[in-house]
DNA sequence: GCGTCAAATCGAAAAATGTCAATTTGATAT
DNA sequence: ATATCAAATTGACATTTTTCGATTTGACGC
């Protein structure tokens, strides 16, 4: 159940138009917060909630320089995060369904 | 924004992981509403919810036969959601930041 | 028709989430 | 040290989501 939980955060983050559009900001290269807060209607204690969750599901990594923050998406967690969503719907002998824990070949290969 | 708001609905869906391992047992094969929630520790009411929130974001469909109801994964929602993510985590000449709609060149190719 | 079964819907309660204004924390500049 | 600025945190509120028990709907067999 680790295995799940763990997974879907980077989708419970990603629910949220507003977090997917700063994921989508953020696919051109590092931003610091005022940057991204400039381009939407929010309060910025509501934008520093968002950064949180992104940064805490892992997709997004933060990098501090003096008072300003810079935010940057993480390779490694988009990777994985890919691969999980492959395992969850394409067809596998070791499948849930079985008790067998998941793998997937297609996927493993592409990465 | 309507870009955002539809995409972001199945990763929405796939944020419980409870749903997400329902997506799972249904890679392998179409299954009825039965044989899913023997699998679960929760009532028929609330599986049913969960099954309805995984229709409405389009990743599962249903189809019913006499009294019951049989659930399998929908393979063009799950190629759009797979070309959705790879857009907005993937860098891109013309991105949101330029205020241009989104392509993912790569993604394209992979489908 | 009548009882039974699978699944959906309804209504209510509890928990989680999104949002803001106000405050706090750190870093920088004067 | 004081003022200023960027960002995080706090506290409060409204909305949404999850969950259940009870009821309803629709299909089947007798």
């Amino acid at each position: 159940m680790d295995y799940y939980l763990e997974n879907t955060k980077v989708f419970k983050a990603l629910g949220e138009p507003k977090r997917a559009m700063i994921v989508d900001m953020l696919s051109c290269g590092e931003l610091c917060a005022c940057n991204i807060l400039e381009k939407f209607e929010m309060s910025q204690s509501t934008l520093s909630h968002h950064m949180k969750i992104l940064c805490e599901c892992g997709i997004v990594k933060a990098r501090e320089e003096g008072k300003w923050t810079y935010y940057s998406l993480d390779d490694e967690t988009i990777s994985k995060t890919k691969q999980f969503f492959c395992a969850i719907t394409s067809n596998k002998e070791n499948c849930i369904c079985r008790d067998n824990s998941n793998y997937c070949k297609e996927c493993n290969e592409n990465e």
